[in-house]
Parts: C-alpha cells; structure tokens; sequence
DNA sequence: CTAATATCAGGACAACTGATATAT
DNA sequence: CATATATCAGTTTTCCTGATATTA
C-alpha cells in the first residue's frame, strides 16, 4: 500500500516535470512562423479523421470552443485549414484540411520543420521510439476521460 | 527512412497532444489551494537533493530564475520552503524544506490530494505504472539540454 | 422553449524579457 | 571590472469564463 501509494506519487511528480520540460522546450524552439502544439494536433487529426466542426474538435482535444477557435483561426489565416457550411445544419462550419496542407504534410516538410520530429529521430532508436509510443497510449488513459 | 520520419512525427504528435491534455486535465483539476506542476516537483527536487538556491532550482528546471522565484515565493507563504542566507556566498538564499512539509510529505498527504497521483493508483496497475515510468526517462532525454 | 454552434470580449495564469541592486 | 544572484516591473501566450446571436 504505501510502496505502491509511494510510486504512483514519484511517477505523478516525474510526469509533471518532464510535461513542465517539454512545454518550455517546445516554446523555446517554436519561432513566430511555426504552430502551436494544439494547432500541430488539430492538423494531424483533421488528416486522420477528416472534416470536422471547431465544436466537435474542441471536445476531442479537451478544450473549450472559444479556445479552439484562436487555434483554428490562425490555420485558417496560413491557408492551411479551410471551413464551408454544412448543407444539412446551418449552425455548423466543417472545417478541413486545404490541398496545399495535404501535399506539404504528406511530402514530410512538416515532419522536417518540426524540432521535436527531429529531435526523436537524434534521440531514440527506432526501438525506444516505438517502446516510448506504447506507454504514451497509458499517459492517454491517464488525461481522458 | 520515410518510415522512421513517420514514426517520429506520429510520435511527436501524440506527445504533443497527450502534453497540452494533461496541462489542461492538471488545471482543472487544481482549485486555488493546489500547488502547481511546478511547485511540486520544486518540493519533490528538494527533498530529494536538499537546499537548493532559487537560481539552481531554476537551473534543474530549465526555466529563468525571475520565473522559479514566482514559483518559490508562494511556497514560502504557505510555510513550506524557508529561505537562509548562504554564510559562505552572501548573495546566494538557500532554499529548503520546513520541518512541517517535510512530515507533510512523508505522511502521504500530499500524495492523497494529488489529482494525478490519485488518477494514477486508479488507473493503471502497478506493473502499467512501472512501464510508463521506464517510458519516460527516453521523454526526459528528449526535453534534457 | 431548450439545446447546440459560433464568436466577441475580457480575465487568469505561468512562463517570458528587460532592468536594477548587491555581492564575489 | 566581469560574473552570479535576487527581485521588480511589464509582456506574451494560451488557456479560461461570461454574454450574445443564430439555427435545430
């Protein structure tokens, strides 16, 4: 009981630091031209699962939508993100990925201007890559919900 | 090669993600009384190390000293870090632990008011935890100088 | 009328930069 | 004088809450 009460707080506190850590890092590396790590996000999802309302990308990334908005609009404003109305309810905007947005993710030059991208790639093997991407999946369960 | 670029943008997505939903879940999550991510692992690295001056502190924690002092400063409020002055260097404040945190923190109290350390205990088995835990030191050596 | 979406406006927080005083 | 520590003051970023219009 105590062991275990014991590691759980260490872990708590180990998982706080290196998320402290790596906000600071990512704004450290992240100039004036390069997106946020919600925008990072919102683009990875809009290419997984397609259009989407702001609303509904909200609730995924677990924000509010007037937070999500500021995130959109700026992708917007880059041309890399672009809404229509939807046809069948008028209280909604679908937003999706521009073609440019598409052909510059799927040529990699995201992957390549991202320093985190590149710095997993110097830092890891393919191995601890992949062993750091399982655990990722029990941080998930951790903050869902 | 275009594999391993995959997985590493993938990878870094998803921490990205799973960061800015855990900054977020720690928010909520942490009323007026709490103590943030920061000023835990501040007492965590003190118990640990012992006296530290707020610009070591700083150091560890990859962030400015004007920053590590608005995280100190509300320690000390509460009662739980004391500052001396170094007899030694006259411009260095040791930091440390008041007798108070110090039992505060063996008793488990801490820990038992701890959202994440709670979350963890009810999520994940001891074995799971173990896991993540090896999991994060390859995410520490990503966030690391 | 109630619920969901979108957006405008302002606020809180935790980091930042710059500047200054003091001690080594 | 150059370096290191501490702290005051103001700024930026990214989230938040509250209020309002519109459509289902």
């Amino acid at each position: 009981m105590s062991t275990q009460a014991g590691l759980a707080s260490t872990l708590a506190a180990e998982i706080r630091a290196a998320g402290g850590k790596l906000k600071r890092r990512l704004r450290e590396h992240g100039g004036r031209n390069d997106l946020t790590p919600s925008q990072v996000s919102v683009l990875l999802r809009l290419e997984k699962d397609g259009a989407a309302t702001v609303s509904s990308l909200a609730r995924a990334e677990g924000m509010r939508p007037q937070s999500m908005s500021s995130v959109v609009t700026p992708l917007q404003e880059l041309g890399l993100v672009r809404g229509a109305p939807d046809p069948s309810d008028g209280r909604q905007t679908l937003m999706s990925l521009t073609a440019k947005c598409v052909k510059w993710m799927q040529e990699g030059r995201a992957a390549r201007q991202d320093w985190l991208t590149t710095r997993i790639s110097q830092t890891l093997t393919v191995q601890e890559q992949e062993k750091l991407r399982s655990a990722l999946t029990l941080l998930t369960r951790l903050v869902e919900d």
